[in-house]
DNA sequence: ATGCCGAACTTCGTTCGA
């Protein structure tokens, strides 16, 4: 079983890749994030016709997210994240899909830090953590994909220069701090678990010919529960698909779980 | 200190992203 979390920065934008994607992988589900779609305008039919069922939480302009399944449709477990009823971002969508519990996350950015942005982004990591634990404490198969826009270390492993993105909100230490300490719940990060070793990024910047120089960072990330990771069989990033025209920013990053 | 690029709305500039 295939889990993707694709960031696709526009879902219109991105749509024959998308599909390009869906049938070249075969995938059997697709986190996607940074649909920046409303409703009304989400690609509904393409997917269906593409042999995906789809659980859409979108809006107009920015974020947006989804989780598609292959031949199925995914069983709505809650569309938002709960904490805040005042938080109207499209930043999280949970499913149910052939037995394994399937969340498709836009962690906020943050930046500039010392703004109300950084504070959202540290209370949605906040809210995030007590909703994982509940999770947890259901004992199942639970996979989070998603965009956390967190670098987890300050190493070339996940960052290609530390100096660079020094003042950036992905990288402070509190953002590390709350990603640590969800890590710590017992969640594996699955790429880590796979490749120890090693540069594994998930995203290079449009700009400055970062793709080029191989300038990225990994932000892209699967939690596995504990007895999802008792079925991890192998976690990588389809990087070729960066590098094609009309590229998101985001390469596809997966894990594969042996089926039951 | 800023733009570099790209997408979408606020649409031929502005806002956001990372």
């Amino acid at each position: 079983m295939k889990i993707v979390s694709y960031n696709l920065n526009g879902i219109r934008a991105r749509l024959e890749r998308l599909l390009e994607y869906l049938g070249e992988q075969q995938p059997d589900v697709v986190c996607c994030q940074e649909l920046k779609s409303a409703e009304e305008n989400l690609p509904r039919k393409e997917i269906e016709a593409a042999g995906y069922g789809a659980l859409w939480h979108g809006q107009k302009g920015f974020n947006g997210v989804a989780i598609l399944a292959r031949g199925v449709e995914p069983v709505e477990r809650r569309i938002g994240l709960p904490g805040d009823p005042e938080d109207v971002q499209s930043r999280y969508v949970e499913a149910e899909v052939n037995g394994v519990v399937v969340a498709s996350i836009y962690l906020p950015n943050g930046n500039p830090v010392g703004t109300e942005k950084f504070a959202y982004k540290l209370a949605w990591l906040e809210r995030l953590r007590l909703h994982a634990a509940g999770l947890l404490a259901e004992e199942i198969p639970v996979v989070l994909a998603g965009d956390y826009n967190v670098i987890p270390t300050n190493t070339t492993e996940d960052v290609f220069s530390v100096r660079a993105m020094a003042d950036d909100a992905l990288m402070q230490p509190e953002s590390q701090a709350a990603f640590r300490t969800l890590l710590y719940q017992g969640w594996t990060d699955a790429i880590r678990a796979r490749h120890p070793d090693g540069p594994q990024y998930t995203f290079w910047d449009y700009q400055a010919g970062a793709w080029r120089r191989d300038a990225g960072f990994r932000i892209d990330h699967l939690l596995l529960s504990p007895s999802a990771a008792d079925r991890l069989l192998d976690a990588g990033v389809d990087k070729d698909y960066r590098g094609r025209e009309k590229a998101s920013d985001h390469a596809p990053t997966w894990v594969t779980l042996a089926d039951l």
